[in-house]
DNA sequence: TCTTTATATCACCGTATAGTTGATTAGTTG
DNA sequence: CAACTAATCAACTATACGGTGATATAAAGA
């Protein structure tokens, strides 16, 4: 695909959402299904101000979908999109 | 591929430095073949300093490599793994 | 309605980094 | 040596971003 002039900074905006570890991780946590905000606040260490905020721009950008049942909100990763990317990463590094 | 807890940094690392719009117009500029610094300097408008940083990062993950000819270093892309990862990006947005 | 719980948001701080500039250095060529 | 390309260094500004504690919002149940 020839990179249209205009999505330089979509893309580039995308690709610094997964530029930080932490985000990576919680992707990762949500590799195996959907899980709730608690669950990732356990499972990422992370703290809940700071890992919904991380959540808010995952959501934003597409990385995300959510779905909410009583009190609990239910995050789960988008599409399959996230893996081929770090794959390709992966292969870069080893 | 399993991602592995050591590679979360390595990976994160690699896509901050694609997560900027500046180090994507070059990487795109040089799409089409190599090019020496100086063209660069003219086809992104950053300055020499500034351009050089960049390009040191960009060849110290890998994206880029070079190659000396009398005054003049040619840079080029390292692989096409940037344009795959643009492509799975690019379909997100739109 | 009052309480509890889960999540989102706000305000603030500290740090990291991009961009810029100017100067210098290194290496190559003629 | 003189001219040129590129890398590097130092210093500065501005801004973006992550982290955190406090507060707000929303849903469920007593």
């Amino acid at each position: 695909m020839k990179m249209n002039e205009k999505l330089f900074d979509g893309v580039a905006e995308r690709f610094k959402v997964l530029g930080e570890s932490g985000r990576l991780r919680i992707l990762d946590a949500l590799r195996d299904g959907e899980l709730t905000v608690g669950d990732l606040v356990q499972k990422s260490g992370l703290n809940q101000a700071n890992l919904s905020k991380h959540l808010q721009l995952l959501h934003s950008l597409g990385f995300v979908s959510r779905r909410k049942h009583g009190l609990f909100v239910y995050y789960q990763l988008a599409d399959d999109s996230v893996f081929k990317l770090c794959d390709i990463m992966c292969r870069k590094i080893t």
